[in-house]
RNA sequence: GCGAAAGUGGCGGAAUUGGCAGACGCGCUGGACUUAGGAUCCAGUGGCCUCAGCGCCGUGCGGGUUCGAGUCCCGCCUUUCGCACCA
């Protein structure tokens, strides 16, 4: 019989979905093992981009699982967010409808792919009874103090109309839609993230399993910086103004100060000046400036009139006010030492403040300024009690110095700013707070959760959340005083339900608390997360935060959510664009090929291919059925993870895709012939056969711990072509047989339909139910002998077979036992180097 | 600008500790079977050479270490990613 893919898949689809083969009862003795995709927001159809992430998933489930390990791998939905709000608009449908829509084909597609999901523990977070545990959670935070309301110059933007975290602002840009974000001045609804900054900094150090890459990203984010805050005296201000710095050693050089413009001494400071009125005016226009702007602009500053007292030197330093000194981070004040700061140095030069060396060279060279090195290359001068003392050992006896005279401290600063999580959308989890004209902010009472989301609320489109034009969700009483209040009508960024619902997955219908926290403690942290690296930031660190603070509630006992994490890469492939529309894609139905020369239908105008990421919006994405009706999901399984390794960006090839299908035609075909035979025999070739059997589980085996799926598939094609060579005459010797059959296992976990199929052809029961993972035998994988090639001094000496593992003394009985082989490591030992055909034996003579 | 990673055939990519460079696959070339081939199977496939060989060259470029370098060291070049007034 031919290869049919199709028929034999539905066929272990259907047995599998019988069998519950995923579910796993979570208080069940085993060896546990816990891992998990990133659950994706429905957004609609599934292309072969995505099917990387999840093909991936499943091929290392079925593994484990095959590993005899409790493996649980379950999958849900991060269903509240913008798009579905967005459908809803345009094309009339409820985000509710839309969205199950959506979750009901992603679901159909997990299956066309043959991937094994616990369905037993599906959530989605837009159902009120998992949202309602978000709800709790903020309640919880809140009463820490760890939620709090306040109002924050905040990232407004103006297409999605709403506002958005810092960590969802790229480049000045609305990380979703790339509209340019405005600073607004709106109080908001908080997660006090930055109390943790410390922890999620230090924390970093114990993930082992995580990419460096990432780490990376997250420690610039939080962005650590160790310091001082000093106090520099303003006379005129009647009240010190504080400055931090990182390089308190170079106080003696700072010859200036500068303030953000937003600065709350402002006022105060050039409250008398001439010219007030004009610096009031660019002040007004720094601060509606982007930061993407001011730097733009380029720096510019004004002085106040002021001064303040240098607390080392004494001197009267002059107060300026600069675009460039943010008020969000330190204190919004600047001590400007433009010796040594490349910033200051600037800013120095172009206003002709005074620029005063104190560090120096420890080699004595003349420095080209700003001289900015932090480390021994330099040596503190003109600095008083610091004098002469390397910058490290000076920042040190300088901050013990401020600290005696009272005048600052050591300080940690953080880049890292509160979580902003109020958002100005309906599709989302309500805030569960209750404005009252007595009591003012109320939380609602635990019992009287969920707050839950109207469904029939008008969606116009304009002006704002609709939410907010609901009497009957926003107008309610107060908890507490029973009179007339208003409901809060921002949602929470979904990030916060993301944030935690890999705890909930362990038990996920609770309807009494938010999680078992005895399983929780046994089943996380999560050993193995897979995802984009563009959570990198964002979603890793609001869990690994979010985890913590239920570290701190006793909820659960470990504050790392994930051991191992893996970011699989991209699929590309490529798109058009039309030079003459402003660059603008073009869909593929419209190319149309004149020799080599992609063109848009209809017209003269030639196109511009890009390769970059599969999306829709590109008209580059590769739907999987056409695919899969043809050449079957396990060809696309195979292919796609035989196509790259797994955590590089990799191209799409139609034409690649054929390589994984034959491939798996041959290990059909195999089947078929080895499968009819029942005879006993004996083969030559199955000595060669049974030793590429066990160098493959053992190549095999390693290089699915490592990731390295690309290599462990080329490693079962070399078997696969070993076994070929064998056949026909191998195929009655039991030895061959066996060999198909650790192939077979070897393979299921990418290409587990027809290996199933076959499985039942050679007559056994289902593999993923059955089949336990081969072991390899390092005896049997040497070859029987070796050819070994002498080389002295470069060149060759001789060739000689000598039996596996070559023994020293048959070597050089082999190549003569006189050789004179040169010693190339004097004075300890002779090393004589042979050169042996796919291994190399150093063999050492005393 | 700062930081990180990476440069290997026509393409995707292989190469434990330095040890036969190019595994495996795509594509391509030739052949078989065919009414047909965009199916399947077989063979070949880094470059060069009228000494076709136990030959020469070859892993971005230039040096170095070593008996031996894709791999280690120094200096460049290029690409990708991340950060980018964070004091």
């Amino acid at each position: 019989m031919p290869y049919t893919p199709k028929d034999i898949e539905s066929k272990w689809q259907q047995r599998w979905a019988e069998a519950r083969v995923a579910e796993v009862d979570v208080a069940a003795p085993g060896q546990k093992l816990y891992m998990l995709n990133m659950f994706p927001y429905p957004s609609g159809d599934l292309h072969v981009g995505h099917g990387r992430n999840y093909i991936l998933g499943d091929a290392l489930f079925r593994y484990f699982r095959m590993q005899g390990k409790a493996a649980l791998n379950p999958m849900g939905w991060d269903a509240f967010g913008l798009p579905a709000e967005n459908a809803a608009i345009k094309r009339g449908i409820h985000p509710r409808e839309w969205t199950v829509g959506n979750i009901g084909r992603m679901k159909a597609q997990f299956g066309r792919w043959g991937i094994l999901y616990d369905w037993s523990k599906e959530l989605a977070s837009c159902d009120p009874e998992y949202y309602r545990w978000n709800q709790w959670l903020f309640l919880q935070l809140h009463k820490r103090g760890l939620a709090y309301r306040g109002k924050a110059p905040v990232n407004w933007c103006p297409q999605d109309q709403t506002v958005l975290a810092n960590e969802q602002v790229v480049d000045g840009r609305c990380e979703r839609c790339g509209t340019l974000v405005e600073q607004r001045e709106l109080e908001q609804w908080f997660f006090k993230i930055t109390e943790y900054a410390d922890r999620l900094d230090a924390g970093l150090d114990s993930l082992e399993h995580w990419p460096d890459k990432v780490k990376t990203m997250q420690r610039n984010w939080i962005g650590r910086s160790l310091g001082a805050d000093v106090e520099f005296a303003v006379p005129a201000l009647g009240k010190p103004v504080r400055i931090f710095t990182t390089r308190p050693d170079t106080i003696f050089g700072a010859t200036f100060m500068v303030l953000a413009p937003e600065h709350p001494d402002v006022p105060a400071l050039i409250e008398d000046h001439p010219e007030r009125a004009a610096i009031e005016q660019w002040i007004d226009q720094v601060r509606n400036q982007t930061n993407v702007e001011r730097q733009e602009v380029g720096k510019e500053g004004r002085f106040t009139g002021r001064y303040a007292i240098n607390p080392f030197t004494n001197q009267e330093i002059p107060i300026w006010l600069g675009n460039f000194v943010l008020m969000q981070y330190g204190t919004g004040a600047i001590m400007s030492v433009p010796a040594h700061d490349e910033r200051d140095f600037d800013f120095a030069r172009q206003y002709g403040l005074p620029i005063r060396p104190v560090i120096r060279p420890r080699d004595g060279s003349e420095p080209e300024l700003p001289f900015t090195f932090k480390d021994d290359s330099g040596i503190a001068v003109h600095s008083g009690p610091i004098d002469g003392l390397p910058v490290p050992q000076a920042i040190e006896t300088i901050i013990r110095e401020i600290e005696r005279r009272g005048i600052g401290k050591g300080t940690i600063r953080y880049r890292l700013r509160d979580w902003l999580i109020s958002r100005q959308r309906y599709w989302g989890t309500p805030i569960p707070m209750i404005y009252c004209e007595t009591d003012g902010i109320v939380p609602v009472p635990e019992g009287q959760l969920p707050v839950e989301l109207p469904l029939d609320v008008p969606f116009t489109g304009r002006s704002g959340n609709p939410l907010a034009k609901d009497k009957q969700f926003v107008n309610t009483t107060c908890p507490r005083c029973g009179g007339p209040a208003r409901r809060e009508t921002d949602t929470m960024d979904t990030f916060v339900d993301s944030s935690w619902y890999f705890a909930r997955f362990i038990t996920p219908r609770d309807g009494e608390k938010i999680f078992d926290s005895h399983l929780v403690n046994r089943w996380l942290p999560v050993d193995q997360y897979i995802g984009g690296i563009e959570h990198a930031i964002l979603h890793l660190l609001y869990a690994r935060f979010i985890t913590r603070t239920l570290f701190d509630m006793k909820l659960v006992s470990f504050e790392e959510p994930f051991t191992r994490l893996f970011n699989q890469g991209v699929i590309t492939k490529e798109g058009y664009r039309d030079p003459s529309e402003n660059m603008a894609w073009v869909p593929l139905n419209e190319v149309e090929w004149r020799g080599d020369t992609p063109m848009k239908r209809g017209t003269m105008t030639p196109l511009v291919p890009e390769v970059g990421k599969m999306s829709k919006s590109r008209f580059n994405v590769v739907p999987p059925d056409d695919l899969i009706e043809r050449y079957g999901a396990d060809t696309e399984r195979v292919y796609t993870l035989f196509i790259a390794p797994p955590e590089k960006e990799a191209a799409w090839s139609d034409e690649g895709v054929i390589g994984a299908y034959r491939f798996l035609a041959r290990v059909w075909n195999q089947g078929e012939a080895i499968g009819d035979q029942r005879a006993a025999g004996r083969s030559a070739d199955a000595d060669r056969v049974v030793r590429k059997m066990h160098q493959t589980i053992d190549g095999v085996t390693r290089r699915i711990e490592k990731f390295e799926f690309n290599t462990a598939i080329s490693a079962l094609m070399e078997l696969s072509n070993t076994i070929g060579d064998a056949l026909p005459e191998g195929a009655a010797d039991p030895r061959v047989r066996q060999a198909y059959e650790a192939l077979l296992q070897l393979l299921h976990p990418f290409a587990p339909h027809v290996t199933e199929e076959l499985w039942e052809l050679l007559g056994h029961e289902e593999m993923i139910l059955t089949s336990k993972w081969p072991l390899a035998d390092a005896a049997l994988m040497q070859e029987e002998s070796v050819t070994i090639a002498v080389q002295v001094n470069g060149k060759l000496r001789g060739q000689v077979e000598v039996p596996n593992p070559p023994v020293e003394a048959v070597v050089l009985q082999a190549v003569g036992a006189n050789e004179r082989v040169r010693s190339w490591t004097e004075g300890k030992q002779i090393v004589k180097t042979i050169y042996v055909p796919g291994k190399l034996v150093n063999v050492v003579v005393k």
